[in-house]
DNA sequence: GCATGATAAATGAC
DNA sequence: GTCATTTATCATGC
């Protein structure tokens, strides 16, 4: 039974599954809330991972992935840029 | 498997290195990421079995085996022991914070 | 067929 | 030396 446990987190470091879809809205909100210097501290990142159900390790994999596909492509962000810049909007004003 | 995916078995020799000394003007090209063989890993892997840490000399007669420079070398077992770091983490967090399913 | 998460080389701060 | 990171690559989801 061990062995088997074992073999499962061997291999299931790269069986990759999606983030639900409230995961991904709040690393959104904070990445696009700090645009100018998406890099949370290892506080907040720790407190990302508990909201949305990940680890930590997680929450650094998806901010990096995210600076760099960001930057190479700012354009293809620019829609979901502004949805998210407007819900913040939004949450500042209540 | 033997033979090594990355082209010409040399990952540096044609990689871009700073000029000698012709142009002062320093655009420092990083140098591109180039995934290592299966003989190159196997090797490496093996040493580190061994030791965790590396000294100079088995460095540099690893380096020179598989045609790597020793910064390559030295930067595998750093980048190294942060992957064993981060495995024993993660099974930690697996084996204790999860009930066995 | 790309989007996406995870991993592998490479750099730099400290 | 560690360690967060950048970048390219890998593997999978859909």
């Amino acid at each position: 039974a061990v062995m088997i446990l074992r073999s499962r987190f061997l291999d299931a470091r790269r069986k990759r599954r999606n983030f639900n879809k409230q995961a991904t809205e709040i690393l959104n909100e904070y990445f696009y809330s700090h645009l100018s210097n998406p890099y949370p501290s290892e506080e907040a990142k720790e407190e990302l991972a508990k909201k949305c159900g990940i680890t930590v390790s997680q929450v650094s994999n998806w901010f990096g992935n995210k600076r760099i596909r960001y930057k190479k492509n700012i354009g293809k962000f620019q829609e979901e840029a502004n949805i998210y810049a407007a819900k913040t909007a939004v949450t500042a004003t209540n | 498997e033997a033979t090594n995916p990355s082209s010409s078995g040399s990952t540096h020799s044609a990689a871009k290195e700073p000029p000698k000394g012709a142009a002062p003007n320093a655009p420092r090209t990083r140098k591109k990421r180039c995934p290592y063989s299966k003989f190159q890993i196997r090797e490496l892997e093996r040493e580190f079995f061994f030791n965790v840490y590396i000294n100079k000399e088995k460095r540099l007669q690893l380096s020179r085996m598989l045609n790597l420079t020793d910064r390559q070398v030295k930067i595998w077992f750093q980048n190294r022991r942060m992957k064993e770091k981060k495995l024993s983490r993660d099974r930690l967090q697996y084996f204790s914070g999860n009930p066995l399913l």
